[in-house]
DNA sequence: ACTCCTTTGGACAGATCTGTCTACATTATG
DNA sequence: CATAATGTAGACAGATCTGTCCAAAGGAGT
């Protein structure tokens, strides 16, 4: 049948996508071919094609993935906070959390997703992430009652994907003290609140 | 000895990175292989490896073509206006009209560096734009009396970044707008000034 | 023990890409 | 005119990558 939970030999599904994590997110889709990935698993060439039918299509399940961690983590991060502007910032701090981790590489979305070709299964999961990231924020915004929740929250993702970038390629941990203090002051400024940090 | 400037014939030097231009930012750097570069400008394929040396050479002189051009586009912008506070938001306006040019693909630094392998050239050339585009920033902010002018240069470009990810990625030009508005409220919180739009 | 199904290991094809090399044409300049 | 520099056209090598195929091995359930 499926699978015994956590044993001790994962399926050749799960090792595979194991890998792709790895790999892709560390080097990039494009620099990684698919021997790396199979050898990296442990697993037979045949079984990649035979379980996700091509390259594309592993990619595709990588990122699902990682929406889903990313989602995960940011969801609980929301949870732990009463208000919707602290829990607006804490996706900010979430975020600056992984700054710091030594295996840090950036959103894949943004790297994967920058020179994919358009209409392919990449630029799916992208769209599915980033529209479930403004939506989020867009929600937030209205429970705290901004005065035009669609504008917050599409800036809030700006200051999201620009501190992505700063610290992927500025190698400035900074951004996320910087993106938290602005994101404090454009909810100030769209609630009419007070902006204290 | 050089050229006749704007004569009938270009020289192959410049005919390549005319052709690297418009391919190299059309579909990306990955995907535009040599052969499509030398067929579209019309040369030889050792006229290119005898003027650049190689692939990575021709996209840094790539880059360095679209950092030329984007610095004047921008200084040009902020020549137009008089107060720092405005020199800062038509940066962002002259962003914005690039966001509804039909040939517009994004930041051709995040494209390619995203992806690109470090310490190589593309990040050289990433490194360059980015940091010519923070000390602009933050000289306009500190003339602008930004109580610390660093971080609304930061978050100036971290603005500026979003809002390039969002046109590109979520094909929604309303990215401009709302960067706008956002770098005003920002600007105005940091210089303790009023914050009409 | 038998059967079914997954997995394995690797050879192989086909395509593509970077970079080299050779021989020839063109062009500008002394 | 002669010479030197520059450009052209394309074959070629070498590497890499995706995807296919096949015969053999292994494991789980009846």
């Amino acid at each position: 049948m499926a699978s015994v939970r956590s044993a001790a030999k994962p399926s050749a599904r799960e090792r595979l996508l194991a890998a792709a994590n790895e790999l892709f997110y560390a080097e990039g889709v494009q620099s990684v071919g698919i021997d790396r990935v199979i050898e990296h698993a442990g697993v037979a060439k045949a079984s990649l094609y035979n379980t996700f039918g091509g390259k594309e299509q592993l990619v595709r399940a990588y990122l699902d993935i990682r929406q889903a961690g990313t989602a995960d983590r940011i969801t609980r991060a929301v949870a732990e906070r009463d208000t919707p502007r602290e829990q607006m910032l804490a996706v900010f701090e979430s975020q600056g959390r992984q700054f710091d981790r030594p295996d840090f590489h950036g959103c894949a979305f943004i790297r994967t997703g920058a020179e994919a070709n358009p209409g392919g299964l990449v630029q799916e999961a992208a769209d599915a992430f980033r529209g479930w990231m403004r939506e989020l924020f867009t929600r937030l915004a209205a429970e705290a009652g901004a005065a035009d929740p669609g504008t917050l929250g599409h800036q809030l993702q700006l200051l999201y994907d620009g501190a992505g970038i700063s610290a992927l390629m500025d190698h400035d941990s900074t951004a996320a003290a910087a993106s938290h203090a602005a994101a404090a002051a454009l909810i100030a400024a769209a609630t009419g609140a007070s902006a204290e940090a």
